[in-house]
DNA sequence: GCCGGAATACGTATAAATACGTAGCACCCA
DNA sequence: TGGGTGCTACGTATTTATACGTATTCCGGC
């Protein structure tokens, strides 16, 4: 395996130190850089290659959330693993968008810092178990919770809700479901009543929002 | 802490047996109970309390996922693990929706069953590494492919595309960005192009799957 | 067997969206 | 400086959607 070079970005100097000496007992560690901020980093990152960034989110000048965009715009083969204190929603989220290819919380152990670096060299992506455990809570919330005020659209309704989301127009859904265009006309009125919504767009977001029509 | 008891629903009599060794060394452990397929279990489980269940999926009779579904109609208060031999995508999206607490592969370690078992008894649920890993890619992967062909969409359009997610009619938007009405038209048509959207609906699912508007 | 809700259907009128086409102005980049 | 692009604006015609109102059939629960 080709060695590795490591790219600590963190403004607690006691951080990247205790990190750094975990880190060159590696034997498949190479060279280890350090900056203190995104703008640092940003500086020094044109010159390195085979490179994995530990990235902290919090940071004085630039975020890491910045700094990693900015980053993967200038150089999309870069690895970044975010690093937090904290498993904060927003964080993770938006590290995530802004490529990160993993995330860790600081109180992670090292052999799992190992094992995130080695996923994420052989380009995979790599999540501590805390922050998966929250992105899962999430999708799960958001599964259970619809299911309350929508009791009331009738089966014949969501069809017609879900033809609408596919684009089709009352004419169309006439003819696809062989009853009279003036039927379709009355359900969507109904569904727009019971649903609150204005129009179809509303109609539409309401669909996705309470899993009728799925993206 | 008080004790629980299990329930083990599986066809192969071996694993079952193995699992209730390890299982009775637990002290948290109270009493161990066995089927061999869903509607075996569902017939015993009316009488068992503080119980977690320990469910195969692929069991003829009755799968586990059927077997989840219909038992915590009946008992909400249940926990229910899946196990599964493989982390099929198809398992575990349907063992979510059909209430799964948790999910395990059966090549798991027995610290990992106890961990399990110990995160969902508290409320919480877990999910193994692999299956965590694998609902992580389809979210990365939903997050990272749109951003292709949407690139030639203008910012003032996104303010359009945004405001018609909102429900606002063209008039309203108009009014709301100081603009004619029949300008906004014009984005509006030239939005519909763009996406190759046929109408409003189209549009408002197009703007969602693109991250333009969030629900 | 009756009642209520769901699904079906029709009429009419207005509001909104969609589909064409044209064109000036500001800005950036070559 | 010329050309391309984005934002703005207008005209006209057609299609769809929305908002009223009314009524019949079917099915399941009381």
């Amino acid at each position: 395996m080709k060695k590795i070079n490591i790219f600590l970005v963190d403004d607690h100097a006691l951080f990247r130190e205790g990190l750094r000496f975990l880190l060159l007992r590696m034997d498949f560690i190479d060279k280890i850089f350090e900056a203190q901020n995104g703008r640092d980093f940003l500086e020094q990152i044109v010159e390195v290659d085979n490179c994995i960034v530990l990235m902290d989110i919090e940071m004085p000048v630039m975020n890491g959330i910045e700094a990693t965009k900015k980053a993967l715009e200038l150089r999309p083969d870069l690895k970044v693993i975010a690093l937090s204190m904290y498993s904060e929603e927003s964080y993770y989220t938006s590290m995530i968008e802004a490529g990160a290819a993993g995330f860790l919380l600081k109180n992670s152990s090292f052999s799992e810092v190992k094992k995130a670096l080695q996923e994420v060299w052989e380009g995979r992506s790599y999540f501590s178990q805390d922050i998966l455990q929250s992105i899962l809570d999430q999708v799960m919330h958001k599964m259970n919770t619809p299911e309350k005020e929508t009791e009331d659209i009738t089966l014949r309704e969501k069809d017609i809700l879900y033809y609408i989301c596919k684009g089709y127009s009352n004419a169309e859904i006439a003819k696809k479901l062989s009853i009279s265009k003036r039927t379709v006309d009355k359900h969507r009125e109904n569904l727009l009543q019971k649903t609150q919504s204005k129009n179809t767009a509303n109609l539409v977001t309401f669909a996705i929002k309470h899993h009728f029509f799925e993206i």
